[in-house]
DNA sequence: CATCAGCAATAACCTATATCAATATTTTAT
DNA sequence: ATAAAATATTGATATAGGTTATTGCTGATG
């Protein structure tokens, strides 16, 4: 991550990254989302951060840390819908709906930061870039939720968790977290299994069948990535759904 | 449908009912959203709109028949991501992304209307309101990928089928299809399979145990809600979801 | 530093759904 | 009207992944 130091205090965090990286930014720009997210807060690990139901209210940035989108069904099950990573927001303007479909929560602990309503209209209609990189932003969300359709529905189960470490891997090391072929990922089984339509105890069997393979390995919190090749192919992995490439860098 | 006629020409269609009920539009912008789509084409049924890997080109608003989003798997296997019914359209501003992540296939014969980038921007511009009824459409869409999602990965074969057709009866008799407990609904099993990540033989088997379980049935194209506390209660069904109160409308 | 709660790992067993196959029916094309 | 193609229906069989249960690890807590 880079960051740039004016003064004493940084002017830039992961949120503003990310949407540098959708849409050039002007300074002033910059200086509005620091200013809108200088005040964040902690928020422990396991912590709805909004839940099924609530009204919207402000716009939450996950700056560090890593939480989910989920559902529960009526019988109690779970399932996950998303992970957001430092620098991911939750919807933009959910607000014109009058209630959450979805609940959000923090995986591990988190460093939140909430923008009121009023600052971000505020914000957006001065700098219509960041209107722009947070539509960009929520197409690509789109995308990834097509994907995991697509991969629940008709992907084999160790097909599937390769897919989604192919996703998380990319993701990650795009917003400078972890290196090369490896990646701190703070996700148990049962946090996978719940965002894959899986048992906890059937990840456990086809995370060892990729070990196995020579693909990957989870130990401790941490995702190797022992062969891209092997890893890509067993997923069937292509990664256009991510939308690394936008319209403006042809 | 409501059809208001001034002059000769019918000023309202599928689009713009659909539209007007997510936020109250003036004369003005009603006009305009007609002008924009006054020249609509036929499309056979089966036919790619738009395929993955295509640039993203004009804003495409079905107005009659239904059409579906999908994804091939390299093994060639398929997944429908939505179904879009008269008055759906594609993404406001995916021409922002380089490329589709996903395709979009007439089911049936539809009445297709393209308006260009241009129109749009020009559109949105002077009619804010277009803007924000598209954005909640947009918002609908993704919680309805949401909902697919979890029943994709958590509820059982019955369940899911239940689950849809719920969706789909709803949506259906919000745009005035269909009747009372009755719709004619053009999905073949073998769509309906790839919508909801099963077999075509075990959809026919999931259908017949709907039909003796007295919730419903699918015959010839048409589907009868026998029950409908019996099937939402299979479904676990809570239309939460499709956002049927809105903000404004609290 | 002992206890406890949550995870991970693995085994044995079971069931929901896929697969394969054959036939009937409906729709479309000629 | 007839042939051809696409769907629907049903049965028999296979299997991927679910369920239940046990054990050991690890990290948190008093």
């Amino acid at each position: 991550m880079l960051l740039m130091v004016v003064g004493e205090a940084p002017v830039t965090n992961q949120f503003i990254e990310k949407l540098i990286k959708l849409a050039p930014l002007s300074d002033g720009a910059v200086a509005a989302l620091a200013a809108a997210t200088d005040d964040p807060q902690n928020v422990d690990a396991r912590r709805d951060l909004i839940r099924e139901g609530d009204k919207p209210g402000p716009l939450l940035v996950v700056l560090d840390g890593w939480a989910c989108r989920y559902k529960i069904l009526p019988n109690g099950a779970r399932q996950n819908l998303a992970f957001l990573m430092p620098g991911d927001c939750c919807d933009l303007h959910v607000d014109l709906l009058a209630e959450m479909d979805h609940g959000i929560q923090t995986i591990t602990k988190c460093l939140v930061a909430k923008i009121e309503r009023q600052t971000i209209d505020t914000i957006l209609d001065h700098h219509p870039t960041i209107m722009k990189a947070l539509y960009i932003s929520q197409l690509i969300d789109e995308g990834t939720m097509r994907a995991w359709i697509t991969s629940i529905g008709r992907r084999s189960s160790i097909e599937r968790v390769a897919h989604l470490m192919c996703e998380l891997y990319l993701r990650a090391r795009s917003i400078g977290l972890g290196g090369d072929q490896k990646l701190v990922l703070p996700l148990s089984q049962i946090i996978l299994a719940d965002a894959l339509g899986m048992t906890p105890v059937h990840i456990n069997r086809v995370l060892k069948q990729l070990r196995i393979a020579g693909a990957m390995s989870i130990t401790r919190g941490s995702l190797v990535i022992i062969s891209p090749q092997i890893l890509v192919q067993i997923a069937g992995f292509d990664e256009n759904y991510l939308h690394r490439r936008l319209q403006n860098a042809p």
